[in-house]
DNA sequence: CGATTTATTGAAAGCGCTTTCAATGATTGA
DNA sequence: TCAATCATTGAAAGCGCTTTCAATAAATCG
């Protein structure tokens, strides 16, 4: 177990310009340091972090809480957000701890006990209570997604409410007038924003949302199918799903399909797509209509900008929500005639 | 922001007797550590964990490390294991440290770094590296799963062998000649471990196994539905399904049931069930013959065993297989009668 | 009642690193 | 040539905690 007292009499020099060589300091000479950097490979030296991080006061990471009550992070969209959050992180040296906890006070827990230098908030709710106990602590975070607070935070969010909107409105231009939502639960600020651009749409068309038509649950399999299921049971039944995750529209459309009746000719779906890597949608058996944003770009990005907060960026800068893209593929068709 | 010093002075005690109070020693009497405590919950203080770390030498934290390359781990069984294992090493007041690297060194670094206790290896393979690397380190880890080498490790797995051996010959019971594989990615011992199984039945049966009826390859829908699309195109068709993961299971439905083909009418299928939570087997529409195991139970067994190994356990009680089971439902049927 | 435990506390030495500040020798400038 | 500057290094003080060891006061015992 080498450490820098050993390699620094191993080198006859002082922990001090051991140090300085290790971590690029330029006032040190260019042959010491080119010795102290060949011992040190040599001796397959490692700085102890924990003694890094007590000198400097940085952790170099970057804390994720999984909330224990609920399962919502525990699905294919959270995988492939910290999947991408963490590779890009690790580019900057930096790791990301996770933890479950029941409430805000782990946030506060991990910011004061310093171990690590900024969160990234997932899954916000509408008063997220973690932003109001880290922004009281003044302690760096990034939230995936937006809420309504008044208080200064940083975030990366797409334009759910935009796409929703164009979404709706596309299956409205074709005809239709009897349009499901399939969403995600309530109380996350994605699915609101997605419900209100989704209303804002019908509301251009001089309609109001039905709210038999509206189902926000978990994005699973299991409940795009039961949605389906209760959809198709009304009568009349609805023309078009939008849904909200393409796990859903899985679900959804399987019962569908053993209802005899065919997504695109029969019934219209525009899915949200989030990219996921074990869901591609190209190789859905309907070319899938969709709302598309790879959530791992969003992982990546956000990446960048907690590194950019720690490192004391401000927080304007650090607010950024990006359009979605309507992909029209073969999933959306004019309703078929039926007399009312 | 209160610290050890503060608190000691505020109180009129010395850092030790305070710090002993808080960590529950014996030794300090009861008058003082609950002024002590008292104190500490006032001052709303809490350690700081790099000199704690420090101090201790323990990190309370276990590893993680994606693979840089492929997207293995980004998949819901890897996100459901996750998160088990995260919140059951909560209960221990342990964090899971996760990062992203391209090779066994980034294991290395993070051991001599001491920047956690241990690590939990996914997805190992034959001779994986990360095994030799760890044990030349003697730094604790835990598999999940197991893999050939001669080197002492502690490992979960459940009987992947045992399971596929049961499904095999179940089928083969019923009557089934053209039994099609759709595995996991070949070179994880998983996978391998299934496919023996998958041998091992037919041989007893004695029959051979077919290579044409074997897709080794991620477990996703998309795979699911491709490797079926090939079998249904052979002549003659496969009469049943063995699948790795449910995933692939609901990628291999689709495309049957677009051929207007009915699941345990027309083919029977068995698939592995990791039990996730995104995706409910009670759903599929026909109730799915399947070999059970849910992989968040290997989460939370592996969070025990990596506690107790960091502890210092022998290696050999931490070694662990457990059965899997065959739970019959309506996806399975004898074959239809066709002469051949 | 003096000697010996026992219970409780404090002083201080680390843990292994970073970083300030001072010191040294070499170099430059007038 | 002497003072001033520069480049390079080292000594040492932390960072905030744990833990050993010694010290004290109280309690026990014969």
């Amino acid at each position: 177990m080498a450490n820098l007292k050993k390699l620094a009499e191993h080198l006859g020099l002082s922990q001090a310009t051991v140090s300085r060589a290790l971590n690029n300091y330029s006032t040190v000479n260019q042959a010491t340091r080119d010795r102290v950097l060949e011992a040190a490979r040599r001796l397959d030296y490692r700085p102890n972090s924990s003694a890094r991080r007590l000198a400097t006061g940085r952790a170099d990471a970057i804390g994720i809480v999984l909330p224990h009550q609920d399962d919502l992070l525990i699905d294919p969209h959270f995988a492939d957000f910290l999947a991408a959050l963490t590779k890009k992180l690790a580019t900057y040296e930096n790791d990301v701890v996770l933890t479950a906890a029941d409430s805000a006070k782990t946030y506060q827990r991990f910011a004061t006990n310093r171990k690590v230098d900024g969160f990234v908030i997932s899954a916000p709710k509408a008063n997220d209570e973690r932003i109001s106990v880290l922004s009281k602590l003044n302690f760096p975070f990034i939230v995936h997604g937006r809420c309504e607070t008044d208080l200064p935070y940083g975030f990366f969010d797409i334009d759910n409410e935009g796409a929703f909107y164009d979404a709706t409105k596309l299956l409205l231009e074709l005809g239709h007038e009897r349009i499901a939502l399939l969403n995600g639960a309530p109380d996350l600020m994605f699915a609101r924003q997605r419900l209100d651009g989704y209303k804002r749409a019908l509301a251009e068309f001089g309609m109001q949302a039905n709210p038999n038509l509206i189902f926000q649950n978990h994005m699973t399999v299991e409940y795009g199918y039961k949605h389906a299921e209760a959809l198709l049971a009304m009568d009349p039944t609805p023309t078009a799903f939008l849904c909200s995750s393409t796990l859903m529209t899985l679900g959804a459309q399987r019962y569908i399909r053993e209802q005899g009746l065919e997504v695109g000719k029969d019934i219209s779906i525009i899915s949200h797509d989030d990219g996921l890597s074990s869901l591609k949608t190209e190789s859905f058996s309907v070319a899938l209509t969709v709302t598309r944003s790879p959530i791992r770009d969003a992982g990546s990005e956000i990446a960048d900008m907690v590194m950019k907060l720690v490192k004391g960026a401000p927080i304007k800068d650090l607010q950024k929500v990006v359009p979605v893209d309507l992909i029209v593929r073969t999933s959306t068709r004019a309703p078929k005639r039926r007399r009312s």
